[in-house]
DNA sequence: AACTATTTATAAGA
DNA sequence: TTCTTATAAATAGTT
């Protein structure tokens, strides 16, 4: 359809080709366009010139992703299954290492004990005790390092404590100064002048943490995997 | 292009509407075939009716997935990041999880407590000799009943041992009698007639279990995630 | 599915 | 690139 008849075989002529392409593509997206409408079909046309551009019709209610969907259904090509083995693996792992942690957290608290022999029960005992003994170790290195701390702060308070009775003392003519700037503070060095020991009551939470509550020890959601 | 010209719009009648289509599906499928030739495009045209039949046209030497991934270069568009979400999300979780895992795990044998308060160090140390405890219970329980069980086998070995001595003796007029046949099961009858207590010398593998060893306890290889 | 009058697409030229 | 136009090609309606 044109001045003269032309053989369907690739266009040397670059220029020729190039507006030859531009002529087509608008044929065929007219036409793609016309049947979209005409035969309601869903249509996706990509193409792609010699020259690297890109151009693509896509009918309209549709989008590129579904009719690639209904491709792979109907053609049973997974075009992403490449894309996917790599994070399927990884997703194999890590729930297999999951496992395996969860396993070993489960023996470590006392759950799941049937499949272990006496050797292994022993080897898990002694594991246990040492690991408790570190912590144990650390508990009183904490503790330690907190009663020095508390040590120096009530060394610090009776040395305030002092200052303020002897500046109470010495101005008792006027029985409102230094109670009033200093009130806070006072009561603090009074409290724990007292003695460092009571300091613990209120930081050491006595009795058992409940284990599982919202932000005690040992409470991770472990439901997946 | 017809006897009549046409409206563009819907065709109504079924019939007519599939003559249309496969026609004019040939017809595009012809100059997309041209194109490709004239000037050496890549085409990718899927059209599926509106009976839901797909026809696919891909230029030669390229694929339609070549084509796809060419399209998301361009356009930008990841048409499967959508199902890569779910999975990365997964991915995301596990890994979390398996993190918390790690650490409650490197609290229990004693690593990591930098981060805990004298409380929470003193819940963990309570909460491991809890666990401690029922591994012990379960130790002892299996090696309770390893007892009993060598008790029993003892007692039956002592009662082999009783009838072949007594047969033994009956029959010392017939040296061989009752050795050849016998020979192995004597031994032990023997062998464990000299005290159950010694049987554990090979079952309890004294000495701490290596713990980094193959199969021993603890094990796992943790280099994921 | 084949025919064919007619419309549409487009090759070549401007 | 776009317009023009002669001509090839596609196809609507018919058989």
């Amino acid at each position: 359809m044109g001045r003269g008849k032309i053989e369907i075989k690739r266009i040397e002529n670059s220029t020729n080709k190039q507006v030859t392409y531009s002529k087509r593509r608008k044929g065929i997206f007219k036409k793609a366009s016309e049947l979209t409408v005409l035969c309601d079909a869903k249509v996706s046309l990509i193409m792609i010139s010699n020259t690297g551009k890109m151009h693509e019709f896509i009918s309209p209610s549709t989008t590129t992703k579904q009719i690639y969907d209904q491709y792979q259904l109907t053609t049973g090509i997974n075009l992403w299954s490449s894309h996917y083995e790599k994070m399927q693996d990884n997703l194999k792992k890590l729930k297999e290492i999951n496992h395996n942690l969860r396993r070993e957290i489960g023996r470590r608290t006392g759950g799941d004990l049937n499949g272990l022999s006496f050797a292994e029960l022993r080897g898990l005992e002694q594991n246990m005790e040492e690991s408790l003994n570190i912590v144990r170790e650390r508990k009183y290195r904490v503790i330690s390092t907190q009663t020095e701390t508390y040590r120096k702060k009530k060394r610090n308070m009776e040395e305030i404590n002092r200052n303020l009775l002897n500046e109470f003392e010495a101005r008792d003519d006027d029985p409102h100064y230094g109670l009033v700037d200093n009130g806070g503070d006072y009561e603090s060095a009074v409290r724990l002048a007292n003695g460092g020991s009571q300091i613990f009551a209120f930081r050491m939470q006595p009795g058992r943490p409940n284990l599982h509550d919202g932000g005690g020890y040992g409470s991770y959601d472990l439901r997946l995997a």
